[in-house]
This record gives structure tokens, sequence and C-alpha cells, in this order.
DNA sequence: CCAGATAAAGTCATCGTGACTTTTAGTCTC
DNA sequence: GAGACTAAAAGTCACGATGACTTTATCTGG
């Protein structure tokens, strides 16, 4: 395990981690937040479920390097990619066991709810429901119970849910996603005054047909919109 | 310069740097918000400004090896330190000149306008306006930009105003550093409104006197509160 | 054609906020 | 010592956002 890493090791390591989210019915037929987690195979904390994640590649950019884990781990791309915090505590392994020391700069990305339907599930690699997660390896509990702190947060003041749904959706279908986000029922009337009141919304002439009652308009975000306020950043760094 | 880097450089090196904010008062006497940097006497860049920083220490926590540079650079303390971001880019250094890859991990502090006004200043260290600066080296000039958005979009749902001022203060103080870090003016009764009403300040029985007019209150900050809301970061992470 | 269901629109009270006014309590000047 | 001056401190008013709730519209299915 140490043959790798240089006999004075002087220098951190540079990983790259995701916390990848995205919205699966549950038996009940309601969405429901999930993660996508893999399997450790060696030690430390064999057996136990990480975040996917690797060691940077000298040639890409931060942000490629995550997307690329994320695609190699569930075959999927993410619809919303964000840098989330660089995690370099001295006591993030196990001192007893690893003598390198990691710095994990995690991204979190969100992934579309009918693409994670297809996505690879296997032995090492499934998806967990975010608010019944077991202990994760290393510091990875704290890792997503910060992700889930932001994406909740962000969600209020920008146009985030749409990296979960489709080109095209009901309020209903946006509505459940932001009750499956803050994990808390929401007012239909407010919410459709909130989400039209902001213009991030526009209704399409299309209806949604094969309900049981009225058939709800067909709405589609506004694409001259960015999906969420990053500042400065939005044009400087981010892929 | 490179002759520290392995030949086959096959691993980012890793660096920590601090955008140092403190509040300076100008020529007509009102304060203003300054950035500390440091002048690069080496390629690439030479003669440049430039954040300060250094690279990352085996032995120290990310923060702690930022407040290290911190105070070796100014001699000052930080009041306040949180991560801002890492920056990773393949584009940072000019690839004609550099031949190690980069990547650094940003933090940014606020240093008491007492404390700034004795700090370390010279030929290589020195204060500048943040909203008047020159081209910075590498990317320097976003990371600064991208400093400056969060300090002002936290200011205005957190109690960082205290990383500038004393124990106590007047409203009038308080409200200083706000104008300063939003860069206009606010109404004075809206704003003692707003701070009184969260509860993140205490009137102490004492007064400041020496103004030609009515002495104002002095007022402290409730210490059992925290100075910003960081999340689940704020107990396992921070320093 | 009526029941059931959800869409969609509207009502009402409350709260936070920006703009502004009034009162209070000191100092300064003559 | 009276009045001018200044900022502190408190209060007023209008407006917009929001939560709780009601009403009406429009579809499907028996």
């Amino acid at each position: 395990m140490s043959k790798l890493a240089p006999a004075d090791s002087s220098i951190p390591t540079l990983a790259v981690s995701t916390v990848i989210f995205t919205l699966r019915p549950n038996q009940s037929g309601s969405m429901q937040l999930a993660i996508a987690l893999v399997r450790r195979i060696k030690n430390p904390y064999q057996g136990l479920w990480a975040l996917p994640g690797g060691p940077i590649s000298m040639n890409e950019d931060l942000a490629t390097t995550a997307s690329r884990n994320l695609l190699e781990t569930t075959g999927l791309h993410p619809r919303y990619l964000e840098q989330l915090y660089a995690f370099g505590n001295l006591d993030r392994s196990p001192t007893d066991l690893v003598k390198d020391r990691v710095v994990s700069i995690v991204y979190w990305a969100l992934v579309g709810s009918e693409e994670a339907a297809e996505a690879v599930e296997g032995e090492n690699v499934r998806w967990f429901w975010a608010d019944q997660l077991e202990a994760l390896a290393f510091d990875h509990s704290l890792i997503v119970e910060y992700a889930l702190w932001r994406l909740r947060n962000k969600l209020e003041y920008s146009r985030l849910a749409h990296g979960f749904l489709g080109e095209r959706f009901t309020l209903a279908q946006l509505r459940e996603v932001y009750e499956a986000v803050l994990g808390r029922a929401l007012d239909p009337g407010n919410f459709r005054r909130m989400v039209q009141g902001n213009g991030a919304v526009v209704a399409t002439e299309e209806r949604l047909e094969g309900t049981r009652h009225r058939p709800p308009k067909l709405y589609r975000y506004d694409s001259t919109i960015d999906l969420t306020d990053q500042g400065p950043l939005s044009t400087g760094e981010r892929k």
C-alpha cells in the first residue's frame, strides 16, 4: 500500500472526491434524495462505504477529474457540478494504518433521476438514501453532511432543482424535488406563486396528458438564466 | 526554480494562500476595505503583487498553515479565518515559464483594524485598497474578486463585522464597517433596528464619551452566538 | 352527469425592510 | 445660561414577500 508513497513522504497526496446526488422513487413511490457510494476493497476501512474519488490527474482540471470519476463509477454525466470544500486535517486517516497524508478536494454533483435509474449498480457501487446513511469511511460522513447542508441552502436561492429534472416538467414535479431535498411538504399554491414570481420558469403550450385529473401545464427553465449564482467564479473557474 | 520538482512531475504541488482583509482609514478619515499583498521577488510575474502564501506543511492542518502564513507576512493573528476555494486549473501559471502545476487552497481572513495599523509594511508587503487593485500575479485577481464577493455576501447574514472591531463599539462604528465592506451608505435608523432585532448585539451600561454630541451606548457581541454559520463544518473541520 | 382529484387563481394576516420624521441628550458658542 | 448644532434613539408609513387558507376550473372515471 505504501509502495507508491515516497520514503520521505514530505508532500501530502492530492485526491478528488465527489458527493453524487440524485432523486429516486422509494417504495411508496415518492421521490427521495439518494447518494452514490462505493465500497472500500482495501484497508483502511475495508468493507465500509465511501465517496467515489481518486488521485488528481496531472493534465486535468479539478472539475474535470471529478466529472470523470463520476462517469467511471456511475456511468453518468453530471447535470450540475460544484466544488464543495478541501478537506485536509491531519486526523482524516487513522495514523496507525496510513502513513501518507491525503488532502481531498471534494465536489458535489447532481444527476437527473431518469439517468440515475439506469446507472451502474453492483456489489461495490450503490445508491443510499441521504437521510439514513450508515457510518462511512474516513471523514466522509462529515463531508456528506456538509454537502447536504450546501444543497439545501443553495436550493432556496437558485435554480438547482433543474439538475434533477428533464427538459419539461410540471410544477408538481418541481415541487416534489424541493420537498425531497428539503425534507418537508410545501404548500402547492405558495410554491406556484414563488416559482412563477421570480421568473425562473416558463410555461409551454403543452400539457401532461394521462393523469386522472385536470392535465397540468408543462414548464421549462428559462435558459437565459444560469443554474446558480457562483459569483465571480461562474466565468473564470468553473467548467 | 525547478530543482525541487521531481524529474517526472506527476503530482501537482499543493500550496495555501490567504486573502487578508482589514479596514483602514483613508485620507478623508473614513474606513475603507484593504487587502495585504506581497511583491513577487522571482519569476514568474517578478515584481507584480500577489497573495501571501506558501507550500503546505506536512504536519499542519490547512487552516493552521494559512494562519501561520498570515502571521509571518503581517505579524498579525486572524480574527476570522475561513476556507475560500481550491484553485487548480491547468492554466493558472504561464506554461512556458513554469513546469510544475500548483493547486492552491485559498483561505480568507479578517484582522482587526487596530492591529492592522501596527502591521508590518515594507518594500515587499503592503496594504492595498480592495476596490482599486492593479493586476495581480497568476489568477490572484480572480481569487480576490471571489473573496470580496464572499465577504459581502456573508456579512449580510452573519456576524462577520466583529472581525474588524474591538470588544466594545457603538452602533455607528458597526455601521461604518458594513458601509465600508458593502461600499454604500446605510440608513442609521434601519441599521439599528436590524442589528438589535436579530439579537446579535448586546447593549452595555457604558457610553462613549468625548464626542461633540449625545454620547452613544457601547455594545458588545453576544458571545454565546458563533461568528458565522458554517453549517456542519463549524465543529468538525474548522480550527 | 356526478364524484373525485388536482390545477390554478385568489384572499388575508403577518413580517421584514426602505424611506422618512420626531424626540432626546449631549456639546459648543456667544 | 440661552440657543444653535449634532448625532443618538425611537417611531411612522408604505410596500413586498411569505405562510395559511379558500375558491374556482378542468380533466378522468364510473
